[in-house]
DNA sequence: CGGCGTTTTTAGAATCGTTCTAATTCGTTA
DNA sequence: TAACGAATTAGAACGATTCTAAAAACGCCG
């Protein structure tokens, strides 16, 4: 577990405490699981993760730490309707997604591509009148793995959309 | 049925024949339903609608027109994980929204609100690599109605997040 | 160490929106 | 009216998520 990662790990593990939720070690091991990747996984990826360390986990304390991490505001859910959601556990403040509809990878879009981040919630909340708390940016298209490989590695059965 | 609702049932009508689908009562009435409503509809709710006049419509016949209205690039699906999905068959192009959590009310945001409307998907793609041919954009807070209402009308019994 | 109340976890059932399937109905053309 | 293809139906199937009741683990005090 590399330098960032303990310190994600950390920043998360201190927010649940202060709600008073304890971090047992399955929940230790989800929190990593989540701190230390950039795919975006779904709650059945990070299970599968926890399971190599802890094979009797259920999926159920899965989502129950999910839970828990949303009220601490340390995961940001992506919902899809007809896939898995996807969490991001690097990044809980809401920013911009590239979803690949090929392989269904999820990136983060870099802040110098220069799509709109979300600031401005005050302003646009006295535009439109809503007391607006969040916010939610997609990108949908194909990656630069899938579009080099035209029935070569890195596509998989079904598109999302 | 108002002068714009016809105009728009007419686009739809002529998209999905251009496709060779043919345009049943049903699936009329369906465009109907979704042309006069502003309200973001699910596929339920539009049932319920169809329903008025052909009491026997089954839910699979509206999925499946949905599914000729995607097809056709004349419906925009906001997907939900947690609830219903909802439809946009006025504007079919991507366009931000603003959703209540409150009572799931779905708004179209003004333009002049000013956040970005996806438009730049060309420039976007060119800095990420991504060939884009999508966006989605919503924002989540709580709208005027749900804010006024403390205790009053306009609220639903659950949130969505 | 032993008991006890609380929290966590588990396995499986339940839920709900959506999709699939097989059978029926409808519409058209001959 | 017969026959064919398309549309529709009812209900089953599906998959992600949530719920439930019971079991296990934990912390604390004696």
């Amino acid at each position: 577990m590399d330098r960032q990662v303990g310190r994600r790990v950390d920043e998360m593990r201190d927010a649940l405490s202060a709600l008073g939720v304890n971090v047992t070690r399955r929940r230790a091991k989800t929190l990593e699981a989540l701190a230390s990747t950039d795919r975006h996984p779904s709650a059945n990826e990070i299970h599968a993760e926890v399971r190599r360390w802890y094979p009797s986990t259920s999926l159920a304390t899965i989502y129950n730490t999910i839970e828990l991490l949303k009220e601490a505001g340390q995961i940001l859910e992506l919902e899809f309707s007809g896939a898995a959601n996807r969490y991001d556990g690097r990044r809980p403040d809401p920013h911009p997604h590239l979803v690949c509809l090929v392989c269904e990878d999820i990136d983060d879009m870099d802040d110098a591509s220069g799509a709109d981040n979300g600031g401005g919630l005050e302003r646009l909340s006295r535009a439109t009148g809503y007391k607006l708390v969040s916010q939610r940016t997609d990108y949908y298209g194909v990656c630069p793995a899938c579009q080099d490989a035209d029935g070569g590695a890195g596509e998989s059965e079904s598109a999302r959309r």
